[in-house]
RNA sequence: GGUCUCGUAGUAUAACGGUUAGUACAUCGGGUUUUCAUCCCGACAACGCGGGUUCGACUCCCGCCGAGAUCACCA
């Protein structure tokens, strides 16, 4: 039984730096015949909060097709799954501690405390509470902070990415478990919800691999079995060493779905940063990313986030979703990435458009940029086609010769398919003598006024013939 | 400062004592009758440093250096 969860707290968005502790947890669980994920709200932190900041969350997670078995809106048998709706099971598990005598509540106020911790760092030593635990301490009462009494020893425990781990009594202290207002902190309330919650695997950033020795003599002081302890690398910023975070403007993940970047590509990016199946492959599904999955080929290092790299996976994905599962099926993708232009052009025409244009694409907004020539008539720009490097050599007046004799030709052609107009473009450069450089070149710039489009006798049939040839004939008369 | 962790090309990684140190992205060059892209071919480019152990070390051990994390009534 192998029981993993996801366990954010709402305070904005999800950015790419800590979604990979959704993603693993998941593919773990998905990866077990009777695996369950859970989704839990860590909203004890009532300070941080942020409004909507769940569904968001919730949002992000069905997205890239992460599903949890328990949690909000699911629900579940170990609910509730916000944490401010579990007070009292926090309260019974501390009441636990208080009358075995290992935890107190503290009476010091936050002024004493912060004097204390000046002291230490005046004379260079490291501050522990528990060196200045009071003597006397008062019954636990609400409005009182309560404050865990370590019984500092060695600690050593296995980590199923970073290996065998350990540390000495000096990073044990006498953490707070329930704040003065009430609710828990992290430190205690996690460990309290994955025992009730029956998490096999705590999987998490490996920011807590420091406080985890805190966290084991809670689970010995509470009786509890220690779950399976897996510390996830850190996401580097693209630039500096510090580990991904808001301030390096990392984008929310919801972020790139509206920059056209499909979940299925940042669902492989993410899981193959930080981790390999050992294979070269490079390109997984969400299936054969959950069958392969091992928590022992996780990387123990961090890795830095390569937006270059996920923008050549989208384009994979783009074109794997296009030739495997049909064009329809990367078209209903593109709803919202049309440019304005193409508001009441029909699905069929669009579709047309998009199955020249799809191995081009690096994101579906680039749709937006990229295909508005095919929805409504360029504005013409003389100076592109008489800059253009393989156009600045001829004259205008041959320029205009070349055009006209270019619609004479295709004025008569009939059927007008991609197969014939290439036989016309063919026979044209026969005629004329011209580099395909340069008579499509001029074509091209002419119909599109675009920096780039797809090859020639593929974009004409899509525009039509009507359409292809009043273009020409616009540009000839204006040069 | 204490404690802990990490260290293969610019980036992500493979190697689990014996390889010309492999692959992908990026970069640069070339090819596929225009451009851009796709696709194909090629090039550049790495074991942080120093000691051991060993016939042999990227792989094991030690030291150093470098980088990061953490020391909250935040998670």
């Amino acid at each position: 039984m192998i029981v993993t969860r996801f366990a954010p707290s709402p305070t904005g968005y999800i950015h790419i730096g800590n979604v990979r502790s959704a993603i693993y947890p998941y593919l773990l669980a998905r990866q077990a015949k009777d695996g369950k994920m859970i989704l839990r709200i860590e909203d004890t932190d009532r300070a941080r909060y942020v409004e909507g900041a769940t569904e968001l969350i919730e949002d992000t997670l069905e997205w890239l097709g992460l599903n949890w078995d328990e949690g909000p809106i699911v629900g579940g048998p170990n609910g509730p799954y916000f944490q401010s709706e579990r007070q009292d099971i926090y309260l019974q598990w501390a009441q636990k501690l208080v009358a075995a005598g290992r935890a107190y509540a503290d009476p010091t106020p936050p002024e004493q405390i912060d004097e204390y911790r000046k002291q230490c760092s005046q004379n260079k030593v490291p501050f522990l509470y528990r060196n200045f635990r009071p003597e006397q301490t008062p019954e636990w009462q609400p409005g009182m902070p309560l404050r865990f009494k370590a019984e500092p020893k060695n600690y050593t425990w296995h980590d199923e990415v970073m290996g065998d781990l350990s540390a000495g009594p000096e990073v044990q202290d006498d953490i707070i478990l329930i704040k003065k207002d009430g609710f828990p902190t992290y430190n205690f309330a996690h460990i309290v919800d994955d025992a009730e919650m029956g998490v096999t695997h705590v999987m998490r950033g490996a920011e807590y691999i420091s406080s985890t020795p805190n966290y084991l003599a809670l689970y010995d002081a509470l009786g509890l079995e220690r779950p399976k302890l897996v510390s996830l690398p850190h996401i580097l910023a693209p630039q500096g060493n510090k580990k991904l975070g808001k301030r390096d403007g990392a984008k929310s993940v919801t972020e790139y779905r509206d920059d056209g970047i499909l979940p299925e590509a940042m669902l492989n990016y993410l899981a193959c940063l930080g981790w390999n199946d050992g294979t070269e492959q490079e390109i997984y599904t969400k299936d054969e990313l959950t069958n392969r999955f091992s928590l022992d080929r996780i990387q123990s290092s961090g890795a830095r986030y390569d937006e270059t790299k996920l923008l050549w996976m989208n384009g994979q994905w783009l074109r794997r979703i296009y030739d495997t599962d049909g064009p329809e099926a990367l078209f209903s993708r593109t709803t919202g990435f049309w440019p304005e232009s193409a508001a009441d052009v029909s699905d069929e025409y669009k579709l047309k458009v998009l199955s020249i244009i799809y191995d081009r694409l690096k994101t579906l907004s680039d749709l937006r940029t990229m295909t508005d020539y095919f929805f409504k008539d360029p504005v013409i720009d003389l100076e592109m086609l008489l800059q253009n490097k393989f156009l600045k050599k001829l004259s205008e007046s041959e320029l205009e010769d070349l055009l006209k004799r270019t619609i004479a030709k295709l004025a008569d052609l009939e059927s007008w398919t991609a197969d014939s107009l290439q036989e016309v473009l063919n026979a044209l450069l026969a005629e004329t003598g011209k580099k395909p450089a340069e008579l499509f070149s001029l074509i091209r710039i002419a119909l599109s006024f675009a920096p780039f489009s797809p090859a020639l006798n593929l974009t004409m049939e899509v525009l039509g013939k009507e359409t292809s040839l009043a273009r020409l004939n616009a540009v000839a008369s204006s040069i």
